[in-house]
DNA sequence: AGAATTAATGCAAAAGTGATGCCAAAAAAT
DNA sequence: ATTTTTTGGCATCACTTTTGCATTAATTCT
């Protein structure tokens, strides 16, 4: 997603924020929006359907926790990320406002650059969230970041050396992996074991996964398929 | 983030100082880009996105400063840091460069030990801002400023290594740690400790924050889950 | 082709290894 | 003086590898 693509609302009823904040965003390329308190907020954030929302804690009318609540109601509104803005020292509006499913929230006084990298980071904290470290392979998710594996939704933690050599077979299903190649990759070219070890391994991982998901081509090795 | 993610743009139109301070960078894990002069050195900037750029003030073909302000005026490099290299007593070059946005700037002739320490507290400085002082992960809240936990509304004061033990592995929960990570993000590259360190810090966090909030991977690390 | 031979793999339990948990005490920091 | 951090020694547990034998598939022999 573009810059320009990316809606930011920003809601607060001192003119002076609105103005520099919103002057810094616009500058960076984000298209702004404002509001005045909190129902203005709420309704501009219905209507527009903003990317981030940064909400003054203490305002007239409406003050942003209860906003920020109503906002959370709103299904169409739910990836939305809201940060609070806050005094430096309100203890209870972090508390308040996290409990109102508020993702973060920015000290005042803000500084335009702090202000900007952290916009920056929420944004692309939330791009990542889709985006982790993993593979689909046929009904398998491997995960490599969370060293576990998806099966038909259910959730398998699996040791080192199973995981490894299932991430290995998986890699390139229906391909015949050699019985050399395998102990290579697992194992390491230098390690050396005994000739039971592979299929003990297998053996296991047969017992986890599903007896037909491996298949054994005597002679040769073992492959994978989905 | 770690060091071998980082990437360095260095820009100097003498192939020793490049080759030098090139040198000495990669060696600290650092991932190190080259250009010798101006335009060269913007190009290579918009295209690796570099994090800090060290930028020689003069040079033929396009100087340091007019380098430096047109990489100011594009929008994705506003959180490079850049840092001019000039002569010692060119007085003229210090107050033009910080015009025209630099963060810092460091005199020749370089001492290898003085540059990548400057370069480190650079990119600390840099990695500060980018990191949000209040986090809100699973059921806890993160407060980076105040150093303290929220858990479920209760306020945790946690020791300065558990906490920031706890601020890694909350910040991807999920994400299995190896124990070499956490060295290398807690203690330092530098700093060598035994082999019990970890799992002591780890068993604490168990005991204040709840036993199965951390997983361990055994033979690999420990991660979060909330 | 069918039987016999040979080689490779499957299997279960046992043994081995190594990583982690845990404690209590020393060392460092505050 | 108190709190935090690190260490070293053990105990323990999870994972890995071995072992010995059964089973199966491929190959060779009649």
């Amino acid at each position: 997603m573009k810059k320009k693509d990316i809606k930011i609302l920003l809601v607060d009823d001192e003119p002076d924020i609105l103005e520099i904040v919103g002057y810094n965003l616009s500058n960076e390329g984000y298209q702004v929006f404002t509001a005045e308190n909190g129902h203005e907020g709420v309704k501009k954030a219905k209507k527009e359907q903003p990317h981030l929302i940064i909400l003054d804690v203490m305002m007239p009318e409406m003050d942003g926790i209860e906003a920020c609540e109503l906002i959370r109601k709103n299904p169409d509104l739910n990836n939305t990320i809201v940060t609070f803005l806050t005094a430096r020292g309100e203890d209870y509006s972090q508390v308040a406002g996290f409990d109102a499913g508020a993702d973060d929230y920015i000290t005042k006084p803000v500084k335009p650059k702090v202000l900007v990298s952290k916009v920056q980071a929420l944004l692309r904290r939330f791009k990542e969230e889709d985006v982790s470290d993993t593979v689909k392979v046929g009904n398998l998710v491997i995960n490599r970041d969370e060293y576990k594996i998806t099966s038909k939704g259910k959730e398998i933690i699996l040791p080192r050396k199973e995981f490894e050599l299932l991430s290995l077979l998986a890699s390139k299903p229906g391909k015949v992996f050699k019985r050399d190649e395998i102990l290579d990759t697992v194992w390491g070219n230098e390690v050396v074991v005994g000739g039971r070890t592979i299929d003990v391994h297998i053996r296991k991982l047969r017992e986890k996964l599903g007896d037909d998901s491996f298949k054994t081509i005597k002679g040769v090795g073992y492959k994978f398929v989905d």
